[in-house]
DNA sequence: TCCTCCGTGACATCTCCATGACAACCTCCG
DNA sequence: CGGAGGTTGTCATGGAGATGTCACGGAGGA
C-alpha cells in the first residue's frame, strides 16, 4: 500500500488530510513538527510527503532542504500559505516537487498527490473516483451515476474526464488530451475532442449550455472545476 | 514553446522526426536543403537544430561551419551516416554539439535533444503565479482576480503578462514579446502589443491612465514592477 | 447481423485579435 | 524654450479563428 506522510502542525487540517487520504486507501503517517517529520522520512520511507511550510522545531523549508541534501528523493508536496513563497519552494532549488497554496481544496491536493505519485512511481496510481454535486464517477468500474440514475459513459469519455480530473483546476490542452487519452499514432481532429467534451457536458452538467464544471479556456483547452 | 529546426532531405525521415517532436510538444520547423536551413537558423532563431550531414545545395558540414563562423551558438545535433564521420563532426571543431549515427533510434535522438536543451537552455523556472496589491494571476489555471472580483483575461494577455512577470523589473522589448508570446510565423504590428498592454492595464492597474505596474520604457519596451 | 461508439465535416455562433486612424506624449535638437 | 519627428495611448471595426452543435458513415464488437 502506498504510504503518505503528512507533516502539519494544525490539528484540524492534519485530521482532515488523514481522513481523506485514508479514504483513498493510502497508509497515512503523521507528524506535527519538523524533527519528528524528518525522522519519519528517514526511518519509515514514505512514498510521498505532504509538508507544511510553517512548522515547530524545524520548518518545512529546512526539512525539505535537509532531506534533499542527504540525497533522499522522496516526492514532496508543499503546503504554502502565500503565493510568493510558492515560487521559492520550487524555484530556489529547494527540491519540492509540487506545491499547493493555502487555503487549498482537498480534492485538488489529492489530485496533485496522485499525479506526483504517478510521475515518480513506476507503478501507475490511478484515479479511482470523482465526485461533485450528485455525480459519482468510478474509473475502476467504468461506472457513473447522477443521483440515483446511472449514466452511460463511453471509454473515451471516461478517459477524457479522468485526465481532466487528474489535473483538477488546471487547464488541459487539446494536445494533452490527444497524447494521454488517444495515445501515440491515433490523432484525430481536435473537433473530435470538442464532441466528447460536449457529450460529457450533456451527461454531467446541470445545464449543459452553461457549463459550470467542464470549462472552456478559449484558445487553450478545457479544465475541470470541482 | 521550444522551437526545433530539422534539416533533412529524406521526406520519410523528416516526417517521422516532425511527428515525434511535435508529440513531445516542440514547435517544429523543417527544411529540406542546406540553404533554406541556413536562412531559418538565421531568421527563425530555433532553440535547437537537427542537421543531416548529406544535404542538397549546402551540406550539413558547410552549414554547421557557416553558422558557427557567423557567431551563432544555436545547439546542433548532427545526423551522420557512418561512424567515422561522427568523430570529425565533433572533432574537427566544426561546432556541432552532439551527433547520432544513422540508422538511429528516435528515442535516443529525443533523449539527446532533451539533454542538449537542458545543458544549453536551462529553462527559466516556469512561473505559476503572480501577485501584487490585491491582484492574483494564476497561469496554470488561466484565472485572475482582483480582490474578490474575477478578471477575465485572454490568452494573449496571459502570455504577455507572464513574460513580463518572468522578467520582473527588466525591460521586455516588443520584439521579445512577439517572439515569445506570438511565436514564429505570426507577426503582427507592434501596435497590436500596445493594445494588449492597454487592456492589461485596464484590468490590473489601479489607475490605468497612471500605470504603476506595467511601465512604458520609451523607445524600448515595457517592464513589470512588483 | 445489429448496435454502439468514434471520427469527420458543415454550419452557426462567439470570442478574441489585428489593424489603422488620430490624439497625446516623449525626446532631442535647434 | 519651442518645435519636429518619432513613439505610445486609445478607440472602433472587420474579420480570422476557435468552439458548440448536429448529422452522417464506418469500424468493430456483441
Amino acid at each position: 500500500m502506498t504510504r503518505v506522510l503528512v507533516v502539519e502542525d494544525d490539528a484540524a487540517i492534519l485530521r482532515g488530510l488523514k481522513d481523506n487520504l485514508e479514504a483513498e486507501s493510502y497508509e497515512v503517517l503523521t507528524a506535527t513538527d519538523g524533527e519528528v517529520g524528518y525522522e519519519l522520512i528517514r526511518d519509515a520511507a514514505p512514498d510521498l510527503v505532504v509538508l507544511d511550510l510553517m512548522l515547530p522545531k524545524m520548518s518545512g523549508y529546512e526539512l525539505c532542504k535537509k532531506v534533499r541534501d542527504e540525497g533522499m528523493t522522496t516526492p514532496i508536496v508543499m503546503l504554502t500559505a502565500r503565493g510568493e513563497e510558492a515560487d521559492q519552494v520550487l524555484g530556489l532549488d529547494l527540491g519540492a516537487d509540487d506545491y499547493v497554496t493555502k487555503p487549498f481544496s482537498v480534492r485538488e491536493l489529492l489530485a496533485r498527490i496522485r499525479a506526483l505519485l504517478r510521475r515518480t512511481n513506476p507503478e501507475p496510481t490511478a484515479l479511482d473516483e470523482l465526485r461533485f454535486d450528485d455525480v459519482i464517477v468510478d474509473f475502476r468500474r467504468y461506472e457513473a451515476s447522477r443521483g440515483n440514475e446511472k449514466i452511460k459513459m463511453t471509454r473515451k469519455e471516461f478517459g477524457t474526464l479522468r485526465l481532466l480530473a487528474e489535473r483538477a483546476g488546471l487547464v488541459v490542452t487539446r494536445h494533452d488530451l490527444l497524447k494521454e487519452v488517444w495515445g501515440h499514432g491515433h490523432e484525430p481532429t481536435t473537433r473530435t475532442i470538442d464532441n466528447h467534451v460536449a457529450s460529457l457536458r450533456a451527461k454531467i452538467e446541470k445545464d449543459p449550455s452553461q457549463p459550470k464544471r467542464i470549462l472552456t479556456v478559449h484558445g487553450v483547452g478545457y479544465k475541470l472545476d470541482v
